[in-house]
DNA sequence: AATAATTATCTTAGTGCTGAGGTAGTTAGG
DNA sequence: CCTAACTACCTCAGCACTAAGATAATTATT
């Protein structure tokens, strides 16, 4: 899903393809598309190499660390969180069952429902790797100053929140 | 590969779980980093859903793209601005051959190498299409201004930049 | 020329996830 | 109660892509 493409030409080549005709508007919406997936694209490297370490993928990953800093949670709520879907949430947790750092627990009031929780082998291993994956991160984000990524956080945050609320558009 | 994971705890969740301990250049680093996932994933879902209204996935859509503004290129070319690997430009470029969008022609000079170029159907798809996709994405971005595109881009080129130049890191 | 190293593409097997649909448990209305 | 609607989870088929390796053509070295 990522847009390296949609990429506008690179400058000067002497294509015999068609110019690049756009308005301003449109023109600096597309340029932060690409940039945008570039630079999510070149820091999740980072953050897939360090997990990939520990034989793990970075969903994988996010359901430890949530579980790590929220205690046991329904399946439904670690779901939401990592925005896979339903179908997902089943199979990764089945996943890190089998490895055992994960296990399942009923739900006393509602016997549909079944929580996720770390077994002490999956909290030993967060507690060692998240950390880890912090600093991987603050390291693979040094090209911006602490103020910088506040900056651009803010940005993005207000980019995210409202295209996520948007329908995904008709046309 | 998205980290709508590493997120912080909803804050004020009183959870059984460990309480998040970074400092504060880690802290900033982690929630831009999830930020910026939201953030590229919420745009990402009104460009899928465009080309996928008309049977493209954006690898496919980045590849029309590509050939309409520079003109036939080698595979090889394609494959470096896409950022995919070398089975999946071929795997690509087949499927849009299959489609009847896309031609591969021998090169002259070199008979290893092969370029893709647009057949005629090809060329009227993505010439109809990259307005309108061009328009989802100004649409999909209207919350920050046009300088405040600007102010992110600059940002996120130089985290992109740097974060793709490190080594996927050691540790 | 012969050999090695490099480059360009293709092949194959496999991964990680989605999406549609299904079952069982729960809640709400009549 | 009894039905309908909803929710939580699971199953399964399939998709888009990757990674490793194979083949074949080119360039560089001796």
């Amino acid at each position: 899903m990522s847009p390296r493409d949609t990429t506008p030409p690179s400058a000067g080549r002497p294509g015999e393809g068609h110019p690049l005709r756009v308005d301003a508007a449109t023109g600096s919406a597309l340029r932060l598309w690409v940039i945008l997936s570039r630079a999510q694209d070149a820091v999740a490297q980072h953050a897939m190499a360090h997990v990939a370490r520990h034989g793990l993928t970075i969903a994988e990953f996010g359901i430890l660390e949530a579980l790590y800093h929220l205690g046991p949670q329904l399946l439904s709520e670690v779901q939401k969180r990592l925005l896979v879907s339903s179908g997902g949430i089943t199979f990764l947790v089945n996943r890190l069952v089998a490895k055992g750092l994960v296990e399942r627990q009923s739900c006393p009031t509602d016997r549909r429902a079944r929580y996720a929780a770390l077994t002490p082998a999956g909290e030993a291993l967060i507690a060692r790797l998240f950390p880890e994956h912090a600093a991987v991160l603050t390291e693979a984000m040094q090209a911006l100053t602490p103020a910088e990524q506040q900056t651009a956080a803010d940005l993005l945050r207000r980019l995210g929140l409202a295209a996520a609320a948007t329908p995904p558009a008709a046309k």
